[in-house]
DNA sequence: CACGCGCAGGAGAGCGCTCTCCGGGCGTGG
DNA sequence: CCACGCCCGGAGAGCGCTCTCCTGCGCGTG
């Protein structure tokens, strides 16, 4: 080769592959993409110079002529706490559940080509950085997992004409698509469970009344229990946590002490209330089965470990991205959602 | 108005906004970027055409100059178990010690106006999908969290000189930087610790021996063990996961029974050792102490409690994080490392 | 054999932005 | 009072790519 052609300084351009190449930045492209019919040794040439050149097309380039970023937003919107900085981050990351949404997430775009630029929506500042990321064309749309039922995101997305998909239902409606678990179903499943195994007094621990998925899961969980034949199930309200859980189950065991079976509304609050019940002396499964839900995690750490209702969690992620980029295609596209169905887990906790 | 300048087709771009504030585009684009001085009243009339119009600068036509995406990649890199297609990805975004990086990672990313793209490099085509992702300019640099010690992904990196920084040390060495632990000193914390309370028999579950950190806590562990006059530390070797505690508990219980002070090298194996104690009817802390490594969440959701180091993992990501935008802005520069120092958590295990 | 159609490759416009280079107006010092 | 320099706004070139339009050629058909 008479002379390095550059030292290693800007990268190789389209222009420079054609040029190796001897044809017209054109077809470099056409090649490259795919695009149109070229003719086979031309393509073996063109491929060549690539390979030579070590090309690959400027993305930020490429988006600029096709409107197309190649990436979306994974948002996990709630509300943080003020004075609390990363606080609600931190929770929601270390949270197994989000880790699955990921993974599905994930899964689904990257056979697509498509990667998840991770965002935190807690504070009206944050909020706002998601939506010009979106205006900005930096993302062509957003996958929402919200954690509270307030979240004005939703909403505010849908009047920016902004392609987003909620992984559930959200509080209040908005004209939005979105994937969901037929929770009613999952609690009907934990309460024939613990029926048909002889509880006789049970009770509930539900997630924060605001959110729909907890009002879901109770409703599912009283319809049962009626059908049952159990009109009347002592609840006990949590917060999805551990902690909330034990307190929960403190309660219910002050006002309810002859308590021989209990549905909590997520694994963490099982857990939790599992602590209470030992503490008390009470054996689980024997003297008190009890059921979670989510299949996460703290249900296989847990002596005895959990029976619980599995979501099927990285389905519905890669539910909700497919959705998500059908809706980036075709912007006029209606708002769907797609109710998936849950699973029950049967281990040794009842 | 007469008549809307146009129906809400394409966003408005730098040309529109230029036009209503009757200045150049020059002009907006200082007072926007707010490179220059630009006379305060025309700086109030452009920001009132923003407003107006409702502009957002488009990234890809920044990009494409300034020649900055914007965006770092956050990679997760290891083995996919060939066969398991997503479970290696499953596995790490469940782990809550991920979580705590990602948390890190966004809250100093945030207020430096980057966003993070989320990677795995679980095979060979993501591997080079990640390389490619880099070239194309659609990030910066690289954040990368390596789970096994072979990982080929940091030489790679430094082969095709883009900016990247590490979690922690490499297993072979490669001129990169990375943020780390003092493993060394958290394991004799836990040793000081665990003969300070009178333990007389200690033994140690070890992470698996390939990765530097494993090493690290070993050789910590047994040189202050050694110091304290215990020349001689029983070892089991684990995998870093609950199972794989239980197993190396009871290896280590049958081999020698008279053990009382446990050290493993991560929470999970240590939750899963106490619950060997527990079956073996031994007591926690009074018969055999047990410190834990990570202050993950299991060692809050065991009873007892658990004795643990903690690393200042977000802190560490923060670290890592700004090391990286070091580096994009000055890619001259060279590796550097930063060592963080772990702290001991008494809780009720030890 | 002439005409037309289809197909493959080239030319070139422009996507929306930043930034360099210019020019004009004003302030200041000699 | 003039000249020089400084400061601020405008003009315009390009960043690297895609895509439309055009051109030339080969083949089929009447």
């Amino acid at each position: 080769m008479g002379g390095m052609s550059r030292p290693p300084t800007t990268p190789p351009t389209l222009e420079d592959v054609a040029r190796v190449a001897g044809v017209s930045r054109a077809t470099v492209s056409r090649v490259i993409n795919g695009t149109r019919n070229v003719d086979r040794k031309i393509q073996e040439v063109v491929r060549a110079a690539v390979d030579k050149t070590g090309y690959a097309p400027n993305r930020a380039a490429r988006s600029l002529v096709t409107k197309r970023a190649g990436t979306v937003a994974l948002v996990v919107s709630g509300a943080g706490d003020p004075g609390e900085e990363d606080a609600f981050a931190a929770r929601v990351f270390t949270d197994p559940f989000f880790g699955r949404v990921a993974s599905g997430v994930l899964g689904f775009l990257r056979t697509r080509g498509v990667h998840p630029v991770l965002m935190v929506a807690d504070t009206e500042p944050a909020r706002e950085d998601v939506l010009a990321f979106l205006r900005q064309g930096s993302a062509d749309g957003a996958l929402l997992v919200s954690t509270h039922a307030e979240d004005p995101l939703p909403a505010r997305l849908v009047d920016a004409k902004l392609p987003a998909v909620l992984f559930a239902r959200p509080a209040r409606p908005v004209p939005i698509s979105y994937v969901d678990l037929d929770h009613q179903a999952g609690a009907r499943l934990a309460a024939d469970h613990l029926v048909h195994r002889g509880c006789t007094q049970v009770a509930t621990i539900t997630g924060p009344l605001d959110v729909p998925a907890s009002q879901d899961r109770l409703t599912g969980f009283r319809e049962a229990m009626a059908r049952h034949g159990f009109p009347y199930v002592p609840i006990a309200e949590g917060g999805f946590t551990s902690g909330s859980g034990e307190a929960a189950m403190e309660r219910l065991l002050a006002e309810h002490p002859g308590i021989d079976g209990v549905f909590a509304a997520n694994d963490l609050m099982a857990q939790g209330a599992l602590l209470v019940l030992h503490k008390h002396g009470r054996r689980v499964p024997d003297d008190v089965a009890l059921a979670g839900f989510d299949d996460s995690s703290p249900a296989l750490s847990c002596r005895p470990r959990l029976t619980t209702v599995r979501q099927p969690v990285e389905d519905m992620a890669a539910g909700m991205s497919r959705l998500l980029l059908d809706h980036v295609e075709e912007p006029g596209l209606r708002p769907k959602s797609v109710i998936f169905e849950p699973e029950l887990i049967v281990r040794d906790s009842a």
